[in-house]
DNA sequence: ATTATATCCTGATCGC
DNA sequence: TGCGATCAGGATATAA
């Protein structure tokens, strides 16, 4: 589900949430979770949440020792935040059923805390955690597109021997970390690029089109909270708002906002690439 | 080095 | 209303 706006938003508003809470009892619903020992992190103290790459860090402190959690989304996990309720209420258990949390079908980690609940919530089970000594040590294999680094020229080196077609090469981790199947396809739109592109052969133009908009797209949907497509929700359990600014994204057949042709959909890498076929050369 | 394919899972949706 | 096929915002291992 989430790409790096998504986490970007999780991890913001977890950040403002859940600072200062302690963590009182963890509980693993999901036995391929197992193996990270989640049970140590019992007593922590949230001091920190971040983003790193696609993932979101919860950084934890007890007793002057840090460690972070590491938690991957993947297609359909979510971080859900409930505050404790300033006074404990009776809740019927069908409301609880619909309610953000506790209910969830899908919940793979519980932590109760002194000042609410996290719940790791992810109907796939794609999701992983791992734990970390600290956030120096978690690996970032590229480079992050919103960091100081990734300039134009930074970009021109990565693409410089890549034979790939630009959308299927956007979508590597190993290359720009965030970038998943919505902003690719949004992104290449307003840069005017098609996805067929190869990408170690475009011009240095068009390379600074794509930068920009790599970087101009993903603040934009940061800004709006991200996009829910299907199912995205934020750590209140609201939905994103970028998904009213997609241009080509799930739009096959339509008109395209520019020229009003129609929307093309084709299969790359086994991914769907959205674009116009007159827009982007 | 790239590229397709299968795989991990469950749920929603669509055509019959 | 039910059933099977297909498709999902991610990523990796493996094969070609």
């Amino acid at each position: 589900m989430p790409e790096l706006p998504e986490v970007e938003t999780v991890a913001r508003q977890l950040s403002a949430a859940l600072c200062g809470a302690r963590i009182a009892e963890v509980t693993v619903f999901d036995g391929k979770l197992a193996h990270c020992e989640l049970e140590t992190l019992l007593g922590h103290r949230f001091e920190a949440v971040g983003r790193i790459g696609k993932q979101v860090a919860l950084v934890l402190q007890r007793a002057k020792r840090e460690r972070v959690l590491l938690v991957h989304l993947r297609m359909s996990g979510r971080l859900l935040w409930q505050p404790s309720a300033p006074q404990q209420r009776v809740v019927a258990p069908d409301q609880l059923l619909h309610s953000k949390l506790g209910g969830a079908k899908h919940t793979r980690l519980r932590f109760r805390c002194n000042t609410g609940t996290l719940e790791f919530v992810d109907p796939r089970r794609f999701g992983t955690c791992a734990i970390y000594p600290s956030r120096a040590d978690v690996p970032l294999p590229g480079i992050d597109p919103l960091s100081d680094e990734f300039t134009a020229e930074a970009l021109g080196r990565l693409l410089k021997d890549a034979r790939q077609p630009l959308k299927p090469w956007l979508l590597r981790q190993d290359r720009i970390v965030g970038l998943g199947n919505i902003y690719a396809s949004e992104i290449l739109f307003r840069a005017g690029i098609s996805p067929f592109c190869i990408a170690g052969a475009l011009r240095a133009s068009a390379v600074r089109r794509l930068h920009d908009q790599i970087r101009s797209t993903l603040s934009a949907a940061i800004e709006m909270c991200g996009t829910t497509f299907s199912d995205f929700q934020q750590s209140n359990g609201e939905s994103g708002g970028f998904q009213e600014f997609l241009t080509v994204y799930e739009r096959e057949g339509l008109p395209c906002v520019r020229c009003k042709l129609p929307i093309e959909r084709t299969v790359q890498a086994g991914r769907s690439s959205y674009y116009c076929p007159k827009c982007q050369r």
